[in-house]
DNA sequence: ATGCAAATGCAAATCGTTTGCAAAAAGAAA
DNA sequence: TTTCTTTTTGCAAACGATTTGCATTTGCAT
């Protein structure tokens, strides 16, 4: 018992579906298991080469598209950016980003779920999977 | 009186604010004010190419960018494909998306700025901009 | 017409991401 | 644990969309 950090265990996912698991995907996975955060692929990156400096930026992207196919993870674009990654552990969110500082907060309103479906329907159309993302500035009271 | 299509008059605009209409620009003015479509640079740049083949396609990117920051056009990053570009004449609204296709169809829901808004606002922050996008397909029965 | 700033075309550069390939490592079998 | 086959790796080069440097051409006020 020590550094079994586990939320969502990729490992296990992995191993499970026959993909081996190696050297750099374990650091990634380390990685993605500790973050809270939505890093893109240089972060990524950057962190794993502290843990080992052998590890290539293709084997982050080709490790992301992995957990990504496998439903590991989700790939965000948000506006003017490369790609950021979250577990996809919790269930549907969607997101604020801060303008300033490009943090990322999550959140979910059923309401704007519904209303999507309804327009949805009304023009003859079924949602495969939509965005929706504010950009936002902090307010100075609160 | 013969082909003076002008629904956003471009041309004015651009004068007005000490912009030279150029052959380039005329052409890609053109383009843009009969399509009610939402095209890319690249197919911009093909219809260019048919009223004038020696236009180059950075010409249209940087007719695009002109456009953009004069407020004329807007442009929209789409999952997965290149930018495209819409006249910024009506007032705002979202995609709907035809994951088939490709084609757009827009909409406006004044229930989900609302919504949007309160959120934002719950969470400290003001909204600048925001991205809303459904990717769906189209139903079988109606 | 004339002059000069603004705009063009071209090719090369950029950014994020993907890919081909030969070398290295995983893990099943012996 | 050695061997074998297959997957995965690192690297560098390729990629698609877009931007840029630069020498040349153009718009347009004079």
């Amino acid at each position: 018992m020590n550094d079994q950090i586990k939320s969502p265990d990729y490992e296990d996912l992995l191993r499970n579906t026959g993909v081996r698991i190696t050297r750099p995907r374990k650091i990634i996975l380390k990685i993605l298991s500790e973050r809270a955060d939505h890093p893109d692929a240089m972060a990524i990156f950057r962190r794993a080469v502290r843990l080992d400096d052998s590890i290539s930026l293709s084997t982050v992207y080709r490790t992301m598209k992995l957990l990504e196919d496998k439903g590991a993870i989700q790939r965000h674009a948000f506006a003017g950016g490369p790609s950021r990654f979250e577990p996809a552990d919790g269930e549907h969110h969607d997101h604020l980003i801060d303008i300033d500082t490009g943090g990322v907060i999550e959140f979910h309103s059923e309401k704007i779920e519904k209303l999507q479906d309804e327009i949805a329907r009304s023009l003859g159309y079924e949602i495969v999977h939509h965005r929706l993302e504010l950009y936002g500035r902090k307010k100075r009271r609160g």
